[in-house]
DNA sequence: CTGAAAGCGCTTACAG
DNA sequence: CTGAAAGCGCTTACAG
């Protein structure tokens, strides 16, 4: 390809003033060079190497995403919209799928750090992230999930906690006796913080309601094989209210299987509340996290940066549909 | 961030010879030497700045892949397998989304050519796609879909006319009178194919057989509202291929709030075949694409690329389940 | 307004 | 086996 330095001996100059043109700055350059320089690109069809520019200029133009699993589509959503924003400013999002494993993610943030991405989006498979190595590097971290006290990444989410407690009662709104948490796995910090929400609205109840948790992965394989065994029993909860949606997909599966039908037989809420949701068998009832928002806020707050990390928390959205009993089919 | 000098002066030698640790090569090290430079690495915690080593080696030791829509388990699922088979070779997997915008799209293969990925795997959403900008700067492409005769790019796909026949005829075995075809938009490219397809299966049935086109975009949102529209009238079709499992997923969601029931009053075939097709309700049938080793393939090829253009053909298969009318929901 | 030169952080012939 | 130096392709003070 061709070079700064091929443009300007064919414009008769230096690749300093071509630098000028195609930055705009800092120094002024006679419309006359420009055009000069402008038609010498032109024909040479020059694009300045970004490596080189980045290495003397000190920022890569890009911004990182690490997400679990790249194949779920609330983080298909959620890397589209953090696309849609880093592009806006003029950067460029680099994906990174952990694919559920330590190891990979541990290999991504290598790979940031060493391309000197300049700040990072994450959404960690751990349980007590590591940012140390973005923190060394100078890059700044926004996750999207709560972090530890006194971490140095800043972080986005919405109030879980609340959420959670807010979708099961909705479900005891509907009358329903017996609810079943289907949670992530046990020792996560998420599977905590439903944990609370769904007792606190359980609590709630005016009346006694019968409740168990089950955990599954966060997957439609995994929570569909879980399902298939637990509501096959005579003791079956009338409702269930899952993690996120993908575990509630596995359910409806399972329940079609067995025969059980959505709505009437068993009552499901999902989490998440991706574009998908509104077109499960039947349409799925579930909280709605602000994607657009969350990924605007988060690029926003990453271009800010100055340093200190800074929480913040967005709203929520229960978006009630067939699959809780809300609605009939036809709407 | 520490630099190769930092770590050459603590380790009281040159910077060559912290790159020939690093490398492992090109010229050896004594064991002493290398030992100081390891401990002097640690101790700053240094990491090579991948943009400089590729300035200066002529590799960035990345590959690009641009999707239509990365939110579509398909290209989830894509990018997935890609990935590993990228970091299985030392390389870093930048994912592009052009979110089904031409625009997008031109301004992601820009940058990619301006980071000088060293390879691309493409999905263009181009009826024509335009490789110029990454043969001219010498980056070898494959597009994952047929591509024009004399293209500069690679092609690795299955035979879609072929597998869209076998769908088909799968659907006429069950002895179906009235099929419909759920194709992509009229013009695309991979419309003809699937029309095609559809059109020798049809041709071959021993007895007459009713068929429509339906098109739609590929969405879930756009499939189920053309569905509504056109299941609801009493003439509609006994079964429905589709283009994609998407579009798929749009004609169950409508055929549920139609009051259908898949497979009894309305068979239903997909064509990906992801994951999630088996989690659909019913499961869905399907054609399935070998993922994995498209990814292995194209990752493969790409290595071995040596500017003339290679095409492949891969084998599909047929997934039956219960939305076709094969198997029972219980198995 | 423009050019020669240093520097970003690496790699790698070239000498020793 | 090791070091000093040139070069990858940019940007930007520094002089003019």
């Amino acid at each position: 390809m061709a070079t700064g330095r091929d443009v300007a001996q064919l414009a008769g100059t230096s690749t300093a003033v071509v630098s000028y043109v195609f930055n705009n700055g800092p120094r002024n350059v006679s419309d006359e060079t420009r055009a000069k320089v402008l038609a010498a690109a032109e024909k040479l069809n020059y694009r300045p190497n970004a490596l080189a520019r980045a290495l003397s200029f000190g920022r890569t133009a890009s911004v990182g995403l690490i997400v679990p699993d790249i194949a779920n589509p609330f983080f298909g959503e959620l890397a589209r919209a953090l696309e849609d924003a880093a592009i806006a400013r003029g950067d460029l999002l680099l994906i990174g799928d952990s694919a559920l494993d330590e190891d990979r993610e541990a290999q991504i943030i290598s790979a940031f750090v060493d391309r000197r991405v300049d700040s990072v989006v994450m959404v960690s498979i751990r349980e007590h992230p590591d940012f140390s190595a973005f923190t060394q590097a100078g890059i700044p971290v926004v996750a999207l999930h709560p972090v530890d006290r006194g971490s140095a990444a800043s972080s986005i989410t919405i109030d879980y906690e609340e959420a959670a407690r807010a979708a099961a009662e909705h479900l005891v709104s509907h009358g329903y006796d017996s609810i079943a948490l289907l949670n992530g796995p046990y020792d996560s910090v998420g599977a905590g913080q439903h944990r609370r929400g769904f007792a606190a609205a359980v609590d709630r109840a005016g009346t006694p309601i019968r409740t168990i948790e089950v955990n599954s992965a966060t997957s439609r394989a995994d929570a569909a094989a879980r399902a298939l065994d637990w509501l096959a029993r005579p003791d079956r909860p009338r409702a269930v209210t899952c993690a996120t949606d993908e575990q509630a997909y596995g359910v409806l599966h399972a329940a079609h299987r067995l025969g059980l039908r959505v709505p009437h037989d068993l009552a499901v809420m999902g989490f998440d509340g991706t574009g998908h949701s509104a077109f499960a068998v039947p349409a799925l009832s579930t909280v709605r996290q602000p994607i657009p928002r969350i990924a605007e806020r988060a690029v926003g707050l990453l271009a800010e940066a100055d340093g200190d990390p800074v929480h913040e928390v967005l709203g929520y959205e229960l978006e009630l549909r067939e699959s809780c009993g809300c609605g009939d089919r036809g709407e």
